[in-house]
DNA sequence: CTTGTCTGTAACAGCGTGCAACAAAATCAA
DNA sequence: TTGATTTTGTTGCACGCTGTTACAGACAAG
């Protein structure tokens, strides 16, 4: 199972860097946004995992989306809420949130609850991402995500610099999914925001090419690192995961 | 039978435009709408197997649309709506309405109804083209769905660009049966909204004499692509298609 | 035949991508 | 701290893909 992809709705950018970052940090990817439309985009441009809803979201309101959300799709959402009002708990299950949290929160019980609500959802257990998780398996090479090793098929250890360790992780969480620049630039930016972090340039391109000359037999024409023009990079190969606890 | 060709009519850009491209990506040929009158020219112009149509269109209204359609043709119709009120749904059902789905929807679940719809409409199941579907064989050449490997009857592999792809695709999928270019261009346009994307020039005459310098023979004497004088073009030989789920 | 419309195609232009080379920034060693 | 080394982002150019245009040939109707 593939590493979950959560969204972190909420309109003030500290808390939702600070939530993207903290949860980054635990192996999660967590792509911010901060209205309803791009909660839809990201629904219909990719897997979704499980939605960390804000109640209050400026004029948008975070419980009628729930409801709507809930009226057609079957994404877990959890609820954040700034008031500990119960009644705003209670007007959270109602509408079908799979949990509910008061701001300010302890870090580690959201990762409780959010771990909860994975594993909740569905049945595989191996839907939770565990740090300590390790080993990546794809076409005869190998990724130990706990000593950041990456092994060739003829056994060579490769040397990856971080960026490109991060690139490949988004790439081995989501096999088959063509990535935009932009996702891919949300996802490697761990300092928290990413969001004007990759306004300018190209430097994705760059990364890909360079990760491409490490991993791939023929950088000019790659296999499993493949470009879809127009849109971004797909990772055009099966990838086993292998964890444990 | 034919690749199903539906009417995504919605007032908003956003929408209509998420929709056609999902419908696209999945096969089908989507047609975006604005207004009742668009609807009407192009049930006039063309065969339509489908009408979503959004209940809320500025002054326009769906239902009521939906029931004069209704009146008069026998097209399938799926309501979509922003409200998630019953008496919407209802009152689509009363109309005659095939279905019903509220916004924001989940992606999969449109394409569930869409198909259910189609099939129910009547007809073969083979109406809904597959796109899991592997391997295209036709006098000698091989295409490889999965790999995008085209293979000429001397087993050399010939590369062909993403447009020439798409392009070969569509007319796999519909031997014999002349396609407008209209249609392919809808089938090959895949950026979402199609609305001016075709509008000027002939990208379509360019594009297949390009495929058909790949694949026939004698481009001069094509016997695989051939022209339909005042309509399009067709792919004039049979094909027979390997495919798995 | 002529005329007008439709199609084939070469030539060109715009755009996106790959990539090398450079510059800036981060990291490390002392 | 300083300076060396590595990593990362930027820039410019080349190239392939794609749509447009212009013109010539093909076809249909008269």
């Amino acid at each position: 199972m593939a590493i979950p992809r959560l969204l972190v709705v909420d309109d003030d950018v500290d808390t939702r860097g600070m939530m993207t970052q903290y949860l980054r940090q635990n192996g999660f990817i967590a792509l911010p946004c901060d209205s309803e439309s791009a909660i839809m985009e990201h629904l219909t441009n990719g897997r979704v995992d499980l939605i960390l809803l804000d109640v209050m979201l400026g004029d948008e309101n975070g419980v009628e989306i729930c409801a709507r959300l809930r009226d057609e799709q079957d994404v877990p959402i959890i609820l954040v809420s700034a008031l500990s009002a119960d009644h705003h708990r209670m007007a959270g299950y109602q509408v079908g949130a799979d949990d509910y949290i008061a701001k300010p929160f302890n870090p580690d019980l959201l990762l409780a609850r959010v771990r909860a609500v994975l594993s909740r959802a569905k049945r595989s257990a191996s839907l939770v991402y565990r740090r300590s998780v390790s080993t990546f398996r794809f076409a005869g090479w190998t990724y130990d995500a706990k000593l950041d090793e990456v092994t060739s098929p003829q056994g060579f250890q490769v040397a990856l610099s971080r960026k490109e360790t991060a690139l490949l992780k988004v790439l081995l969480a989501n096999p088959h999914i063509p990535l935009t620049r932009e996702e891919i630039a949300t996802s490697l930016d761990v300092t928290g925001e990413g969001q004007g972090a990759e306004a300018s340039g190209r430097a994705i391109d760059v990364l890909v090419g360079r990760l491409r000359g490490k991993i791939e037999s023929d950088p000019k024409q790659p296999e499993l690192l493949r470009t879809e023009r127009g849109i971004g990079y797909v990772f055009a190969t099966d990838v086993d995961v292998e964890g444990s606890a």
